[in-house]
DNA sequence: CCAATTACGCTACTTGAAGTATCGATACTA
DNA sequence: TAGTATCGATACTTCAAGTAGCGTAATTGG
């Protein structure tokens, strides 16, 4: 029998995943800044005490969900070339889905001056990912983490600047410029 | 003689410099979200309605200082390539400068879901730099857009991401490949 | 000198949102 | 049934953006 069984007292309820639906729909509706827990938690039918009992504060709760919603890099391609604009273009489309991309630069600029906020983002959030791509591409870290300032940053400039997702024009113009950096 | 003459009433004193530079050094102390209003203003030696009189709100007074710490692009360079990389070179420095880099960001991140803001932030800052690259480097103005989100996009997330300025061998990496991508 | 005008400093206030504290009720385990 | 941990609800604290009002200072024009 496994180590641990159900501990006592009453279990959680699985609402996570409302959570999480209810903050991509309210971000996406009301932008990240009126997207208050308040709200969120009142468009996902809980208790704001709730929300502060399984994420410590606003920003943990917008990566996690971010987490959730991105889901594993698809390491498809026949080659190192194939494979890295594939990922490019699934972050892309990504970031470009209702709630990802506002949620994602209002969470980025609440870390730029918290810390704690910085820590949480780069461990759960981009590590994952670094270290995926550094093996699939067979890169250093330095580089695949210009890569990815170079991709991410671009995508949540144009978003942030326009408040639109960039075209696939543009996408297009990204991964043939990064392709060519790889090599 | 001109126009104007000086209007009746007490002239406003010349302190704009000295809160530029206020709003800067406390940025760069206390980080953008800490660099309220009140401590600029106090730092500046000014009181906080006498800021609110001459900027509508923390994000145009940010952006009033950028404006004023970036001055003009330097376009020296002998041909196209030789402008841009100069160009990626200056704005990588003034965003590493101490103070600049994090209030770009943070006001950037507010920027993200306030149009009001974004609408001040992309006509008072990218606009006339965006209006002479584009004549400069006689490119239409999707691609000097795309360049722009590229460049400071990629500097901002890793600012962003490690809180430090992008190293000067990224930055050399970065002048490479954007440099391909303009032909 | 004096009125009109405009800016300043100061204090107090309103508003909104993050995060905390408490408590009764509920859902489990042993 | 006792113990434990979660939930919802309400209230609260704290902090920062932005506003209002007032007495005072600086300037122009008569």
């Amino acid at each position: 029998m496994p180590a641990s069984t159900r501990p006592p007292g009453r279990p959680r309820t699985g609402v996570d995943a409302a959570v999480f639906a209810a903050t991509l729909r309210t971000v996406h509706e009301l932008g990240y800044a009126h997207a208050t827990v308040d709200r969120i938690a009142a468009a996902a039918g809980i208790a704001k005490t709730t929300v502060y009992r399984r994420w410590p504060s606003k920003g943990a709760l917008i990566t996690a969900c971010l987490v959730d919603a991105f889901g594993p890099v698809p390491l498809t391609g026949a080659d190192r070339s194939a494979l890295l604009a594939n990922a490019i273009r699934w972050i892309a489309a990504k970031i470009g889905e209702p709630g990802i991309g506002a949620a994602f630069a209002g969470v980025f600029t609440d870390a730029v001056n918290d810390p704690a906020l910085r820590q949480v983002l780069s461990t759960q959030l981009q590590d994952p990912y670094r270290l995926v791509l550094q093996d699939a591409l067979d890169e250093p870290e330095h580089r695949v983490l210009f890569f990815i300032d170079v991709v991410v940053g671009t995508l949540l400039h144009r978003m942030g600047m326009t408040g639109e997702p960039m075209t696939t024009t543009d996408v297009d113009a990204l991964v043939d410029m990064v392709l060519r950096a790889l090599g």
